[in-house]
RNA sequence: GCGGGCGUGGCGGAACUGGUAGACGCGCUGGACUCAAAAUCCAGUUCUGGUGACAGAGUGUCGGUUCGAUUCCGACCGCCCGCACCA
């Protein structure tokens, strides 16, 4: 066989890893059946986009992902470990304008290569599953979702205030806006009215708050940030009526409000620069429309929303107080005042509002407090330049003095929903949200596209399903900016499906978000001609565990939320949350390298040395000074990339697999380091080495329990299981760098283990070294194989039982107690493992040590933890 | 500003529900093997004092609870992440 290597040789990875996974393709082991009958375990890392080639860092959490995979195959489940490709979006038409290449072209050829890189890691994947979701098979019954979403009711039309790209010439969700910028483009965000294609995620805002706490095995930080983003907020919607006629002749101005107790300290009413009433406004009155249009001025980003002072206009109009007789209140147009949420106007009540705070002291507008923290003097509390929002009781107030907050809430809406102005009850209790529904609209080509057609009689008309796909036309140009959709000569000329006269279609693709947010579905049957197999999908979901970056804590993971809701309303599918467990990792991070003040360098021109305690580089072949720059995440910008083929060729993937989990905790960065690396590597030769020296007089494979173990024996018996026991518990509970300490660990008992040329020697020294190759598989899975094959095994370990641990061995008969004085350990004390407290004590006390160390005092206290501690007091 | 997390040797990091602080790895030091080197193996490696047995100190700082605190509580310092005029 071309891998054998004699046994004195080192372990040659090139070949071997090869060797393997063509062994595995052959055998077709990772190939999954949806008729399996064994328990199911679905696996799943957040799929990649094809943006060219894959380097080392991207490597890591399918790293984590196989590991999992292989010991759950292990465990007897039939495993769903499948791959795909992300590959629709922007960069595709960016190189398609740069490098006159057609995106189609460009995406499946870096699919290709990204195919084949991510193969020399040896990762157990169904590869007969895969599919990209620019494959037209796929984006067809995604159209398919998007019409039965429509037919739901979950599909709108509305014309919106959008965020528009100037650079990617797109609409952009609010989630894709960071601090006011694209998050591809990073252009400055232009407000547009557009309309658009809405999915009414809004509609399932409470479900998917209140199901995140089902979320159990989700960091408890994602959760959090769902929470936040879905901002669920309780309040009352009040009407407050004109005190004289308005322009345009409203009866009442209606405000949201989380806080109606303090009705009694409200000084003025604020209005968003875009409410329709200040627009009204503006038309007869210069000096408002001139403070709008300044608002309209200062940006939107964090830095200018910091620096902004609150500022407001005041338009002359008054409203009447509800419960102050004669009492009026001011209405301003005020820069601080959003129209995205509530009624785009408040009432402002300074004393407990900070924002309303500022604003009134800056107007000369009263403070007046009307919550008191419970052991506040009325007489000395005062508001000045912080609101109190704390805890209290209600005073100054009227009817509510003495009221808690939530009785006062409950009271002003209680009074108020009684009385009627304009025709409707002067007030509503109302829970609003932050999120807002989902635009999907994009004016891009490399998208889905969204199967409908403009008629000018009929409206808006969906695509008849027989007529799907709506295919993407190959010949586009990409000269100009904008849409290529939307000036291709015929592509959107259609005759209407309803009336059959000319119509076009919409130009517009979908978000790349809607291709990932129901891929994880169709994984279960990938070459249906329906979106999914409903059984088969509730067969395999939910996914068992996710694994990927904590980047898409809210887009890609609420969406997809969002998704199986609708695709359960749809009847696609029959459940709620498409992941059952999430796990994020942590980055694969490198040193950067670059010339003075030249270009950055790739670590392999780059060598680097230490002397004395500093690191020095310098150009490996012109010997040029380097500058060794800060450690960051591997990225082609920077050039601190690694790449798989560079690591196959000179230490093989198991190594880097093996160094990538080891050390750092999985959610935390990893640094990759030559050093780091050599470690690795010395630790596949050195299992390898074990293996291959012992095997001679090792007695073969599956010989019986002999008798008559030596105490050394059965201390590497007792290691052997105990590490069984320690890495099966850290792989359950994702903690690989734990996983790779006990192997090592085993691999130390091994190496100090004697066991000469008696049968029970040898025979324990065998059942060590399966134990260290089983619990090494799933992170060295190729050196595994040669090591089983060494060792005398037909079978593989991709198809053999994780090994179970003999509570047995594990029970000891004696224990050894750590032995405190006064809370300090002085010596340790052996006892039989179920020994009294009462012998325990006894022992202790007669303890040479515990006597020295009381120095003739008395023991006043002995604590016994039986099988923890002994701790003598005195 | 609000929310969350973290702070342990020269370094990455362990320590289950309050019970031996520093597992495991990297690095370093010494030794063995070798003509020599690489590789490998063995020993040591928190700090201070001591040849040594050993003793004292020690998990960001200060305090508290406890027989016992890296772990729980309070205050502070530092770092990281998320959100941010959401009424």
């Amino acid at each position: 066989m071309p891998f054998m290597t004699a046994s004195t040789e080192r372990y040659n990875p090139r070949n071997v890893e090869a060797y393997w996974q063509s062994v595995w393709e052959e055998r077709g082991l990772f190939r999954c059946s949806n008729e399996d009958p064994r328990p199911k375990y679905y696996v799943l890392e957040m799929f990649p986009y094809p943006s060219g080639r894959i380097h080392i860092g991207h490597t890591r959490n399918y790293t984590m992902g196989d590991v999992v995979a292989r010991y759950r195959r292990a465990r007897g489940y039939n495993v769903l470990h499948p791959m795909g490709w992300d590959a629709f979006g922007m960069p595709a038409e960016n190189a398609a304008m740069q490098n006159k290449v057609h995106p189609k072209e460009w995406t499946y050829a870096n699919i290709a290569t990204m195919r084949d890189q991510l193969k020399l890691m040896g990762f157990s994947i169904d590869w007969s599953r895969e599919f990209a979701t620019c494959d037209v098979d796929y984006y067809a019954q995604q159209q398919r979702l998007f019409l039965d979403f429509r037919e739901a009711g979950l599909v709108k039309r509305k014309s919106a205030k959008v965020n528009w790209d100037p650079v990617d010439q797109t609409v952009l969700a609010n989630e894709q806006v960071i601090d006011g910028r694209g998050w591809r483009s990073g252009a400055v965000v232009e407000q547009r009215e557009l309309t658009q294609w809405f999915f009414a995620i809004s509609d399932y805002a409470d479900d998917l708050l209140e199901e995140l706490k089902g979320l159990s095995r989700w960091p408890e930080k994602v959760r959090v940030m769902q929470e936040k983003w879905i901002g669920r907020s309780e309040g009352l919607k009040v009407r407050f009526e004109f005190a004289d006629e308005t322009v345009s002749g409203e009866e009442y101005l209606e405000v949201f409000t989380t806080r109606p107790d303090t009705l009694f300290g409200a000084a003025f009413m604020a209005l968003s620069p875009d409410h329709p009433l200040a627009a009204k406004l503006a038309a007869t009155d210069e000096k408002a429309a001139a403070f709008i249009a300044e608002c309209h001025r200062r940006g939107t980003s964090a830095e200018a929303i910091e620096t902004a002072e609150k500022s407001g206009y005041d338009t002359g109009l008054r409203v009447r107080h509800p419960f102050v007789e004669g009492a009026v209140l001011p209405v301003y147009i005020a820069n601080f005042v959003l129209m995205g949420y509530g009624t785009g106007a408040i009432f402002g009540c300074p004393a407990h509002d900070q924002r309303d705070l500022d604003f009134a002291n800056r107007y000369g507008l009263p403070v007046k407090p009307v919550v008191k923290p419970e052991d506040a003097d009325p007489e000395n509390f005062a508001v000045t330049d912080e609101a109190y929002t704390g805890p209290g009781r209600l005073y100054h107030s009227d009817f509510l003095d003495g009221m808690t907050i939530e009785e006062g809430k409950d009271e002003v809406a209680r009074r108020l929903e009684a009385r009627t102005i304009g025709g409707g009850p002067q007030a509503v209790r109302e829970v609003n949200f932050r999120l807002r529904d989902w635009g999907i609209s994009r004016q891009r080509y490399w998208g889905c596209p969204i199967p409908m057609i403009h008629c000018e009689s009929c409206g808006s008309v969906p695509v008849p399903v027989a007529d799907l796909p709506v295919e993407l036309p190959d010949d586009i140009d990409f000269d100009k900016p904008g849409n290529p959709l939307d000036r291709h000569p015929t592509w959107k000329n259609v005759d209407c499906p309803k009336c059959g006269k000319p119509a076009r279609r919409e130009t517009d693709t979908m978000d790349t978000f809607v291709d990932s947010s129901w891929y994880f579905a169709r994984f279960t049957a990938p070459k249906a001609d329906t979106p999914t197999i409903p059984d088969v999908a509730d067969a395999w979901l939910p996914v068992d565990q996710y694994i990927g970056g904590i980047e898409h804590a809210i887009l890609h993971l609420l969406y997809s939320r969002f998704f199986v809701r609708a695709m359960q309303k749809t009847g696609h599918l029959d459940l709620k949350e498409p992941f059952a467990g999430l796990f994020t990792q942590g980055m694969v991070v490198h040193e950067t390298y670059r010339e003075p003040n030249g270009p950055f360098l790739p670590p392999e021109d780059v060598i680097v040395e230490e002397s004395e305690g500093t690191r020095r580089a310098r150009h490996a072949k012109t010997g040029a000074a380097i500058e060794i720059g800060p450690i960051e995440k591997m990225s082609k910008s920077k050039r601190n990339t690694v790449g798989p083929e560079e690591i196959s060729r000179n230490y093989g993937a198991d190594t880097a697999r093996w160094f990538m989990l080891s050390d750092s905790p999985p959610e935390r960065d990893v640094q990759w380091s030559a050093a780091g690396v050599e470690g690795a590597h010395r630790f596949v030769q050195r299992v390898w080495r074990l293996v291959t020296s012992a095997k001679e007089g090792l007695p073969p494979a599956g010989t019986a329990l002999p008798s008559g173990f030596s105490e050394a024996d059965e201390a590497l018996r007792r290691a052997t299981h105990a590490a069984i026991r320690d890495v099966t518990d850290a792989i359950e509970n994702l903690r690989f760098n734990r996983a790779i300490a006990f192997v090592h660990d085993l691999a130390n008992q091994i190496g100090g283990h004697e066991c000469g040329d008696r049968d029970s020697g040898l025979w324990a020294h065998r059942e060590a070294l399966e134990a260290l190759v089983l619990l090494s598989a799933p992170f060295m899975p190729h050196l595994a194989e040669a090591c089983w094959q060494t060792l005398g095994h037909d079978k593989l370990v991709a198809e053999t039982a994780w090994p179970e641990a003999d509570a047995a061995l594990l029970r000891e008969d004696e224990v050894t107690l750590p032995l405190q004085v006064n809370g300090k350990k002085r010596d340790d004390l052996v006892v039989a493992r179920d020994a009294s407290k009462e012998t325990i004590e006894a022992a202790a006390l007669a303890s040479e040590t515990v006597q020295r160390f009381l120095e003739g005092r008395p023991a006043r206290k002995v604590i016994v933890v039986p099988g923890r501690i002994v701790n003598v007091v005195g």
